[in-house]
DNA sequence: TCTTGACCTTCCTATCATGGGAAGCCTTAT
DNA sequence: ATAAGGCTTCCCATGATAGGAAGGTCAAGA
């Protein structure tokens, strides 16, 4: 199998395979005779793993983990389970940091009729002084109850 | 005010403010006769939108917008919550894409006992076939019913 | 056998926003 | 005068991915 027929096979673009032999997260590639990389089932097997891997958000270091505890059957499910409870605490740090610009945006889009006339509590908010924006709407929203 | 003035006043650094300007996001500063920057409270002004737009997640090229459009005092205040709008777009992608990882990893979690033997769904399931990760637990999930 | 098109190779570039650091100049306080 | 600390520019790195150029290779059809 060339790099081409890999990457259909396992779903991670040639370009890429490229890259995770360059930075060492796979082995090294076997040649043919004129240079062509040649992959195997087994090999093809490897890449699927990275792909679900990413697809799951894990960035290439956590990966490497994840693999040696894949080809460790000594391991203990116990550390496999932290990779991916951190996982799942790391992006959900990183959900709720985006839930919280939602939510401000939200409530800065609903005070913006949204018309032709200039005045825009949007701007208004981005534009102003010392206060960050989340503390300065909650103040707006305590100061109007 | 110098630079570094300007950073603390501002809360964007001395770095990331040569940066906006070498990209044309905000004018060339003023200079002193030996070559150092020098910004006036306007300009500090224009920093903390900056970095009030960035805390809300908004890119380069949207602040950009932004700024045009603080700048222009005839402009329609639906451009503005139309910004505003196309960016919780975005956020809520993103948001939703992380937390279909979660939900997933959280399942994989939760059959993983977690313990020191080596048997582990999680690494079971990154390691197999063709099918998508999300896929294959709706699989398993519905004929364990 | 020759050609052609599709594939492969390496190497360079870019993304996006940010930080680190080096070498050298400037300013300010002692 | 000297030392500390801030400023300048320039280069490099991040993380994962894609684009592209220049050149070699393979396979199918004429």
């Amino acid at each position: 199998m060339n790099i081409g027929e890999a990457a259909k096979a396992s779903g991670v673009s040639a370009k890429m395979i490229r890259y995770y032999e360059s930075i060492g997260l796979i082995p090294a590639a076997g040649r043919t005779g004129s240079g062509y990389r040649v992959y195997t089932t087994t090999e093809v097997q490897l890449l699927r793993f990275i792909r679900r891997s990413r697809n799951l958000g894990f960035p290439v270091d956590r990966i490497e983990e994840l693999l040696a505890l894949w080809r460790d059957r000594g391991r203990h499910s116990a550390d496999v389970k932290r990779l991916a409870m951190e996982q799942i605490d790391g992006l959900e740090r990183k959900v709720q940091e985006m839930q919280g610009m939602i939510d401000t945006l939200r409530q800065l889009a609903d005070a913006c009729c949204g018309d032709d006339r200039p005045d825009c509590p949007i701007l208004a908010d981005l534009g102003q002084g010392d206060v960050s924006v989340r503390t300065e709407i909650r103040q707006r929203l305590s100061s109007a109850r």
